[in-house]
DNA sequence: CGTACACCCTCACGTAACGTCAGGGTCAAG
DNA sequence: CTTGACCCTGACGTTACGTGAGGGTGTACG
């Protein structure tokens, strides 16, 4: 049981089949970032990165571009087990598309046996039938608004890795916030729980898509009604999700 | 059935999935050239395109680059019967490698939900295992001499189009020439017989790999020992496999 | 301590396989 | 003739690294 283990950049590179400049690259991207470096600036690995690069590597082999996958990661309300489940089902997509594939190969060793023809659509038709882009187009009207979407991919589309981080640093201190007044007892609909939930909408407007009231509120249900959702959120701290949700329907109403 | 017909670009991109570029490089790059233009200019493709075409689209769903698939499609004594059944291994083989990966998010979901911690390795493990490099350096040593393989892959890589066509032309004129000798009634032990076998040996050295006579007499014989190859052959002339497979042997032999 | 070797860093140019666009010609139908 | 879809060549740009230069770091061993 290694978890607790820091990688550096060619022992991680080894496990997962990639190269060194491979991992350069996503540091470079900010989408997979080391979360520290050695004095002589070596950079180190723990588990979370280990996870983002797993889940990484998997919408890579599904054929997604590394813009989009970084855009997937970064969506608000985004989590690892719901990224796996949807994984799961492209894969077996693609496999699908493979056994056609094969199918395509066996009609055609079968006709060059037999002297017989394939009409040339017969020949190409299977190719260019697999497009990631296709399914996550699904995935984005089921899982959000679609307009949000959009906007959201033009927005974060020339983000540096700096904006990343800065974003990542800004929701993690909104989330700080929420604990710390659930510590103290605060009630979820309080001014100052609503400021807060203010707060994370205007984060939301701010750096991803027009974020309204209504909108947020459905994405506060969301974080309940969603137990990958609930989970996620609530490993910054027991509990936070309810009291998010809470905080948003409250602001939302005001 | 439209076998017969000549499509133009923009027709066979979009029967194909591709884009118009795809086979506009294709054709810069000698790997789908079409076998004839309009008045106007306009590129326009026949059956032998189509077909080729199909392999190289196969070739490139596999991962391999087209710098490999050029090299493998212009092998002395390629046939289109044998490619497609590689492909069939390799897809199979694909389709495995992605059950492996359905597997491991299985696991990996399976995790997430009931709070178990894979490994690291566990987690990156199954990727990177699926490299058609691998896979054709099998082919490799099965159907034909590592080193000559070697050869004519330093030697054509930096052949272009032009090139190409030179050796297609000479390749065509030297079958040509058997068929004119088999037709005439010539013994393929004759002298001039063994004179066109012995150009086929230089023109294998110029363009390829060094053919000594030994291995020149080995290929001889796989042009009949194998239906695939007999086949390919064949399509210039009926017995031409047999006829050249002779006069190479009686070559070897003086 | 010095050496050797494997590993790490940043920087930066190059590559493969197209994507995109410009500017202009061709073809067929209305 | 006009319009719109299609075609051409040329050429710059993009994505995701590959490759190499020049130099520092850590560890084992003599």
């Amino acid at each position: 049981m290694k978890t607790t283990e820091r990688l550096t950049v060619g022992s991680l590179a080894r496990m997962a089949g990639v190269t060194v400049r491979t991992l350069h690259h996503y540091d470079e991207i900010g989408l997979v970032v080391p979360s520290g470096r050695t004095s002589a600036g070596y950079r180190t690995y723990g588990r979370a990165e280990v996870e983002r690069l797993q889940e990484v590597l998997f919408f890579r082999e599904l054929g997604f571009a590394l813009d989009e996958i970084r855009q997937i990661v970064s969506r608000p309300g985004y989590s690892r087990t719901i990224a796996l489940e949807r994984q799961r089902e492209l894969l077996e997509a693609r496999t699908e598309h493979l056994l056609t594939l094969i199918d395509a190969v066996d009609r055609a060793v079968r006709a060059e046996r037999t002297g017989t023809t394939m009409t040339n659509e017969e020949m190409l038709e299977v190719f260019g039938d697999f497009d990631p882009a296709e399914y996550e187009e699904e995935a984005r009207e089921r899982w959000g608004d679609s307009d949000a979407y959009k906007q959201s991919a033009t927005r974060t589309a020339r983000y540096t890795k700096q904006d990343w981080e800065t974003i990542k640093a800004e929701n993690d201190t909104i989330y700080a916030r929420f604990l710390d007044l659930m510590a103290a007892g605060e009630a979820p609909d309080g001014d100052t729980a609503m400021d807060v939930a203010e707060e994370h909408r205007a984060h939301i407007t701010k750096w991803y898509y027009d974020c309204s009231k209504v909108i947020h509120a459905g994405l506060g249900q969301m974080y309940v009604a969603d137990v990958r959702f609930k989970e996620n959120i609530d490993k910054a701290g027991e509990g936070l999700a309810e009291y998010m949700s809470a905080a948003i329907a409250a602001n939302a109403g005001r």
